[in-house]
DNA sequence: GCCTGTTATGTTTACGTAAACATCTGATGG
DNA sequence: CCATCAGATGTTTACGTAAACATAACAGGC
């Protein structure tokens, strides 16, 4: 019988290793065994974990010295579910393709780690309701304190009931929103700036080559540009529209390269920029001599254009940063007011604008 | 007497929330909530959470009955602690402002998400070995079950000590390592097809702008071109070298203008090629006629510069879900071996090579 | 010499979940 | 009519940590 019993139990333990394949992964040691080798408690462990005051030198480097020899990790898992807080700042966001979303991206995870916070990253490919109601639900079951959207605010309207009450959401790269707090570049004053920069240069109006009508950021700027220019009592040429690609802006570009009586193009991305001055240039309209062009963003690349792109710069870094500023400190104060918080806009002033050659009709 | 302990209790409840800032967040319903509002037990709760056959329909409506009342979500840090594993990889890399690491990074992001993971970001600003390893070591502590590298495995080789010893860590953009997993593009591969194509055009040689020193990408790109080169019983040119930029192209370009005997430029990314385009328009340079240029990457943009760039294709996405492959692979495996998977490019032919005008000594 | 306070450490407990085991009900087959 | 079995549900326990509470040793004041 004995026999039996320990054969029995002898067969078990290599087929636990052996036959089926083993999932747990070997078990990290424990503040239990750091305790056990140190031979104090799990609690001065814990204590010497967390820097605590309080305990004796002697003791806190025999510790530190069982934690080095077992290779000794916190489980952080454990630690969350103790705390009730993760440390972690969720993004959530459609694609990272564009300049100014990744620009904005590395900056929020820069702020949060100088803030001890990490960042988890929820993309979702296309930017259908549906997608960002998944994208949320999923963000709900994962390990967040609070989150940061990079999109549009209508586009996060119908998800918000699948966040988690207690989580915080800041909103960058969107329109005003009563319902979030926003962080956004000043849309209206970089626009506008660029618009009576034309102007001044003596243009007689400003064309626009506008972003994709879902986008409210191309919205504001072309009412922006609206604006500027019936302010100015300038002619509202029509808007022409692109889809923020290079591409698109030489497409449109071909057509506006017909035009004679365009002599300023207000594009409103670089990338556009980029490609209307490839098609003006094409049809053999001189830049700046015969049409002034100025973009948005400010792209690295911008300076290297032919010619240097003069364009709007927008402050990418700090927009992440005031989001993840804006998330903690909501955190911190349980505060629930709602604002709008605007970021400076820059002109920088390269070679593709100048003042338009001797007006035809004067 | 019974009025003063009532008393007592009754200011003792104001105080907890008014007086003391409430650092606890309201504390979201618990599985146990849930089991209480349905009148079934908590691990009756897990099972629908879970999603397990076994619950009788009835009960099952319920529980989910009340999950929607109290607005219940599975608290993670608990779920994580007790199966062992985060379903999250860490992604750590220097800056994210490089069109490559991006597209990479956003690759890993889908494929991650696809595969149920969640992804934590975690960037180094400076890449010094100190940073990496400050970054790794608190990698260590977060709640990651495997890592994925952007960045050369050189970097990585002092910082390792630090890693929990069960995370598997993939290695994107690097060199071949023997210690890690490395998923890169064929670095070799497009570099030499990029020079191949100028020579056969019937260029005599062929000039290389190159990446920084330190880069393994930029050097294997020049051991490639120095080969194809060799191989092909050419003269090598000296090197001529930037840093990735735009701005550095341009400076580089402005002394190769000078080079009556340079007709075919490969560089060593698109950024530089566009600097470089800039430099030789400047300098009265026509491309392809007097200069032909290619580059490497092929940005989004490349396909609209002045004239349209000829490039090396990188499949950064394929590389993205490559290295989550591999990195649940080697979880799943507990494998061990290390190899490198290499990602084919292709050789993008636009406008800015051609044929050299016909040679001057012959 | 005893009380008091301080410092260093140990013990108990709870965080929310889910695996393992236990129980209960009702149906099927001999 | 009972043994057997399957399905549905409940109970116990453990994951690793850290707060709260307990204990122990020792110094200084009276």
């Amino acid at each position: 019988m004995d026999t039996a019993h320990s054969a029995s139990a002898g067969t078990e333990e290599p087929r636990r290793r052996g036959g089926k394949r083993v999932l747990r992964r070997a078990p990290s040691a424990s503040m239990a065994d750091v305790a056990r080798l140190a031979g104090v408690s799990s609690q001065t462990v814990s204590r010497v974990s967390n820097g605590y005051a309080g305990v004796n030198e002697e003791t806190r480097q025999q510790v530190l010295a069982a934690m080095k020899e077992l290779g000794y990790r916190p489980n952080s898992a454990a630690r969350a579910l103790k705390r009730g807080e993760f440390r972690t700042i969720g993004v959530i966001t459609f694609n990272l393709s564009t300049t100014g979303n990744m620009r904005t991206l590395e900056a929020i995870a820069t702020s949060a780690a100088h803030e001890g916070y990490a960042v988890t990253l929820l993309p979702v490919a296309v930017p259908t309701q549906d997608e960002v109601r998944g994208a949320f639900s999923r963000l709900g079951e994962l390990a967040v304190d609070a989150v940061i959207a990079i999109m549009e605010v209508h586009l996060l309207d119908a998800a918000t009931i699948s966040l988690p009450p207690h989580v915080q959401v800041v909103v960058a790269d969107s329109d005003a929103g009563d319902r979030y707090s926003v962080v956004d570049t000043d849309q209206n004053g970089g626009a506008r700036a660029a618009v009576r920069h034309l102007l001044d240069l003596g243009h007689r109006t400003v064309w626009h080559l506008a972003g994709p009508e879902e986008s409210f950021a191309a919205q504001r700027r072309a009412d922006a540009w609206r604006a500027e220019l019936t302010d100015a009592g300038c002619p509202v040429p029509p808007v022409v529209r692109g889809d923020w690609s290079a591409e698109s802006g030489y497409r449109v570009g071909l057509e506006l390269a017909q035009q004679a009586d365009c002599t300023a193009v207000f594009a409103a991305n670089d990338q556009m920029a980029l490609g209307l001055l490839r098609a003006l240039h094409e049809r053999g309209r001189r830049i700046p001599e015969d049409v002034s062009v100025i973009g948005f963003d400010d792209i690295p690349e911008a300076g290297s254009f032919l010619p240097p792109l003069t364009t709007v710069h927008q402050d990418f870094a700090e927009v992440g940063r005031l989001c993840v500023q804006g998330v903690l400190r909501r955190m911190r104060d349980r505060g629930d007011e709602h604002g709008t918080t605007l970021v400076p806009t820059e002109l920088v002033v390269r070679a593709s604008t100048a003042a338009p050659a001797l007006a035809v009709d004067e």
